[in-house]
DNA sequence: TCATGTCCATAGGCTGTTCCTATCGTGGGG
DNA sequence: CCCCACGATAGGAACAGCCTATGGACATGA
């Protein structure tokens, strides 16, 4: 049994003349008698009676007929289904981001990608990057924006510098404080409010701090983002964040850079290696770096380099 | 879009490793691959990851999965379908007969047709020939048992002589009759009880007596097959009948010839000519010939010879 | 580190199918 | 009585599907 030979059938069964049928379906005549005969051979019973002048439906025709149209539908729901996918008007993407991320760069980003593609589900997973590899390995997620290095590098994930953030030091704007760059040392004599276990920022900072030589002290510790910069504009101490952080964090907050080198820290697109991220997911992917495209350098998890991960077309 | 494409989508989707689902369905690994390749393709979107050792059901493959088993089950089920048609575990005929002969001869036929195919439904009108032969016109029956000849012949029917009845005088066994065969223009001395309108019988026998330069007289009716019966029983009169509802008419009545040349008629099966019937009436049809065969003599409606219109294996 | 095995992709050749054009056979209508 | 309409048949060209053999990439174990 074959598509072509229940498209004829189903000409035929409508049109109730062969010539037409054939007409109906782009084919000669003798090809779709053809292709009826071998129909009917198969299925061991007559599906037309032939009279003269009078082609009519068999009852075996008549018991094809509603299964033939069911499957002819059934196939075009298919194509159609598929083509919604590759299309990007349906779908969904898993994309996780640690909480500075989602704060600073995402909502920009998503913003973009959902006026393109309403139709896309979008599902944010907002963790620190320890979590976030492990949701990508099971699965769980698509994509995820994570710091480098990687707290567990793999080679199942495929990582992509996306950009580098320059940290800076925020405080109180009521309260006095440095207006000149700082440097990491100077923290030593400060009161930090920090993040809670989990976010990078804070191995970050607390690294950073002991490489110079000692153990930074906190005022409060344990909050989310909002929570850390809500802490600071009360005056309960600095935080180190993300200068995109600090930028829309409002003007009751004073921003101070670090002087030179200060620090950085690189994020990253990662996905599992071993799959083809779905459709969406390569084009959330194309949005990110079309936003915001300081640094394409392709890194593989483990640090080795991973050539040809680029976005599919 | 082919069913092979989505048979072997499936074997792929379910096994997720190619060289099995390949033996699954019984082809070489290659042309398994070659057409999950033309099925991705046609539809524009990969269905399947091939990472090393890990296939995997891409978002699109994900979609297409269910309906494609769908499809296919549809086209089982198409196929069954069919083939219980021509298995006769199912269908319909649709039988017209006249009152004689639904309680002479089709008790009989009808129940060996249905214990050898009680999945078929069987419809049966009963109804003069000449309604019969305009409800075969209608396309609402697929047979009709007539009388010959046909009182509107047709060359769009074709009929098929089955059997020849006598006709027999049947009377009550209670009152004085005679007991030697009777001639037609014995009648003329007999009170007679007859049929309704619309029996063939009635016009036949009125015919016969006409032929022999007399008018029947009726003590009664009107009535039903059996309700004639009934008032011979009675005394009423005297009836002409088959000779085959007579024998089954029980002791009561007396059963008594006519004398030579007598009176027969012909029974025919009809049928459209422009439609072959479906598979299941031509089985009955088979059946009826089988169980009670002495004439297979082809005749066309019109009286014309009409050959090869035999039952079709 | 190298040999080996697994697994999917590719290449080339063969076969069967599908399609075409041309033609036939048969009823029905002018 | 001839012609027309319509489906069936015939024969040949193009194509698709399947096969075997082989390639290439990764994983495993000595």
């Amino acid at each position: 049994m074959q598509f072509q030979q229940l498209v004829y059938f189903v000409a035929v069964a409508e049109t109730l003349h062969f010539t037409r049928a054939a007409e109906r379906v782009h084919v000669s005549q003798p090809s779709l008698s053809q292709q009826i005969r071998a129909l009917e051979k198969e299925l061991g019973a007559e599906l037309f009676g032939r009279a003269r002048g009078n082609v009519a439906l068999t009852d075996a025709g008549e018991a094809l007929l509603p299964t033939a149209r069911r499957i002819l539908a059934d196939a075009e729901t298919a194509r159609h289904e598929v083509q919604e996918l590759v299309q990007l008007r349906r779908g969904r993407v898993r994309l996780g981001a640690p909480p500075s991320l989602c704060t600073g760069l995402l909502p920009e980003v998503l913003r973009a990608f959902h006026d393109q593609h309403p139709g896309i589900e979008l599902l944010i997973e907002e963790s620190g990057s320890h979590d976030l590899v492990r949701e990508l390995a099971r699965g769980a997620l698509d994509f995820a924006l994570v710091v480098l290095p990687l707290p567990t590098p793999s080679p199942a994930l495929t990582t992509v510098e996306l950009l580098h953030e320059d940290l800076v030091v925020v405080s109180s704007a009521a309260a006095p404080g440095p207006r000149r760059p700082v440097r990491i040392s100077d923290l030593r004599h400060e009161q930090l409010v920090m993040f809670r276990h989990g976010y990078d920022l804070r191995e970050l900072t607390v690294a950073a701090c002991r490489a110079e030589g000692f153990e930074p002290v906190f005022t409060v510790e344990g909050g989310e983002m909002d929570a850390v910069l809500g802490f600071v504009r009360a005056g309960l101490g600095v935080a180190v964040v993300p200068s995109m952080v600090a930028e829309q964090a409002g003007r009751d907050l004073r921003v101070t850079p670090l002087a030179p080198p200060g620090l950085r820290r690189t994020i990253a697109l990662a996905h599992r290696s071993d799959v083809a991220p779905p459709r969406a997911a390569r084009e959330l992917q194309r949005v990110l770096f079309s936003t915001r495209a300081p640094s394409r350098t392709d890194r593989a998890g483990g640090g080795r380099t991973a050539g040809g991960v680029g976005i599919r077309a």
